[in-house]
RNA sequence: GGCGUCGUACCCAAGUGGCUAAGGGAGCAGUCUGCAAAACUGUUAUGCAUCGGUUCGAAUCCGAUCGACGCCUCCA
């Protein structure tokens, strides 16, 4: 097997990735917050660990990927009288929580599968997984990490001398309350919620009795409880979007941590923004897009696949719609290729060459260096392009790096004539005829009815013709 | 204010001490063609933000400068 390289935040190097158990990985991904569609930034989180999955999976690993729903409506900011996420998309649409939380879920799921992002194993939601929070909660409580206020219960940081350290954090030199008010009640900048106590003249729509009153879990809790109930307290792989780390992850760590007194996780992989010309792209500015966005402006979901494949994870992407066409332009050009490699005939692969072999090689080294996907897709157009390879093994070879790539390359289809309608067909021939005749006149008024009718007649050699659907 | 990231052709982008600086898009030229389109062939960075330094050797390491950006609120 060859060696796998992951670039781990926890020490900001590359390293090999050695599992706890051999030929298994645990990875557990932070997952969406359902109270409103996931824009096309978000949706890039999700396909760096799909990436990241599909490498594991190509290395032969048996991977248990779990990944959180967020379903549980926490405060818009950090400020005690805040909005709830949840509650204000409820309102915004006159429904339920619970119906918000179920109908946006299932527009992520949607979503995923058009980006042919490889479901987890497990799904968990916040709201299914209540008791496990409340018992970490107690944990901490009974261990002395915690203090009450006013509003809830609260993680003391300064009781875990190693808060921060996958941050770098440096907590002198955090600004307090710069945009924001903090609860006066906290005793240090970075403490946060563990457990938020309903208000008490109001009733919310999701609420659960706990040991310390009635109220909800804090922000962070809930990843911490859940990867711990599926991957236990020590696991592989722990990823996200690249602003989990000063404060999301690292107060993962310091629940899990201080709590089991073990290490939590090894490898924590975070990946890049995509972001817009004036900056990151964000739900809360109103506006933004979606994949549905995409669909709508006539391109595919994996034109957008594409488009991510050509940078690495750890990189900022700028999103702009010359380079979503310049992404569409390429990918197209890359199944006509296919489709010309198959259109011939197709000896069966009994062994491969050694170019070919070559070629896996070269492709298995740059994805296992830190999932450098773009040289992989630079690669893959070298072997389509190389004469010394034969059309079967190209289609091997495409076949077996889109298990990395993920393009359905392997239902690109030659056209065939039969997909044409004897009428085109028709059309063509007496188009032939004229041609014959010279008279390029009526030649061209047939080509043109047959592009009204939308087929593309090309020539060939010889008064031959190709016809394509447009 | 603190912390961190980045700057490679017209655009996207790989490469992080030593082979002619990958690949894609776009453009241009040629082949083919009645004309097109497609395809094919060729082509576009003595150069890697700038200036210094280290080294036999630097896009790659170090320093400074300039520029872009992220985080320190919830966020992918």
């Amino acid at each position: 097997m060859e060696k796998l390289y992951i670039y781990n935040t926890l020490h900001r190097t590359k390293e090999e990735f050695i599992p706890m158990e051999a030929g298994k990985a645990g990875m557990y991904c932070c997952g969406p917050t359902v109270y409103n569609f996931a824009h096309i930034g978000n949706l890039r989180a999700y396909f760096f660990e799909d990436i990241l999955k599909r490498v594991l999976l190509f290395n032969g690993y048996k991977v248990k990927h779990v990944m959180n729903i967020t379903d549980v409506g926490h405060l818009v900011s950090d400020e005690d009288e805040g909005e709830d996420k949840m509650e204000k998309g409820a309102n915004r649409e006159g429904k339920t929580v619970w119906e918000i939380a179920e109908f946006y879920t299932g527009a992520f799921k949607e979503d995923i599968s058009l980006l042919n992002i490889l479901p987890p194993t497990i799904y968990c939601k916040a709201t299914d997984n209540i008791k496990e929070q409340i018992e970490l909660i107690k944990c901490l409580f009974d261990k002395g990490y915690t203090y009450t206020t006013n509003d809830g219960i609260y993680f003391d940081t300064e009781k875990f001398p190693e808060y921060g350290k996958l941050a770098l954090l440096d907590i002198e030199g955090l600004e307090e309350g710069k945009r924001i008010a903090f609860s006066d009640e906290k005793k240090n900048k970075t403490d946060f919620a563990l457990w938020k106590f309903s208000p008490k003249d109001q009733k919310r729509q999701m609420e659960w009795e706990s040991p310390w009153g009635t109220g909800f879990p804090g922000w962070h809790i809930e990843c911490s409880a859940m990867s711990i109930k599926f991957l236990g307290r020590h696991f592989d792989i722990h990823c996200g979007g690249v602003d989990h780390i000063p404060i999301h992850h690292t107060n993962e760590i310091a629940q899990a941590e201080a709590c089991t007194g073990e290490k939590f996780v090894n490898y924590w992989l975070h990946g890049e923004f995509l972001i817009e010309e004036k900056g990151k792209m964000s739900k809360s500015a109103g506006e933004f897009l979606r994949l549905k966005t995409l669909i709508d402006k006539g391109y595919s979901p994996l034109d957008y696949r594409y488009f991510l494949l050509m940078t690495h994870y750890r990189k900022k992407i700028k999103f702009s719609f010359e380079n979503l066409d310049a992404a569409r332009n390429g990918f197209q050009n890359l199944k006509n290729k296919i489709k010309e490699i198959k259109s011939g005939e197709l000896k069966e692969v009994k062994d491969l060459s050694e170019k070919a072999n070559e070629y896996i090689k070269r492709f298995t080294e740059s994805i296992n260096d830190d999932l450098n996907i773009s040289e992989g897709l630079a690669l893959l157009w070298e072997a389509m392009k190389d004469g010394e390879l034969i059309d079967s093994e190209k289609v091997y070879l495409a076949n077996e790096f889109d298990k990395i790539l993920g393009l359905d390359l392997n239902k690109v289809e030659a056209d065939t004539v039969s997909d044409i309608p004897a009428e085109i067909i028709q059309l063509a021939e007496k188009r032939k005829e004229a041609k014959a005749a010279k008279d390029f006149k009526l030649a061209d008024e047939l080509r043109q009815q047959i592009k009204d009718k939308g087929f593309e007649l090309l020539d060939k050699k010889g008064g031959e013709f190709d016809i394509k659907p447009l």
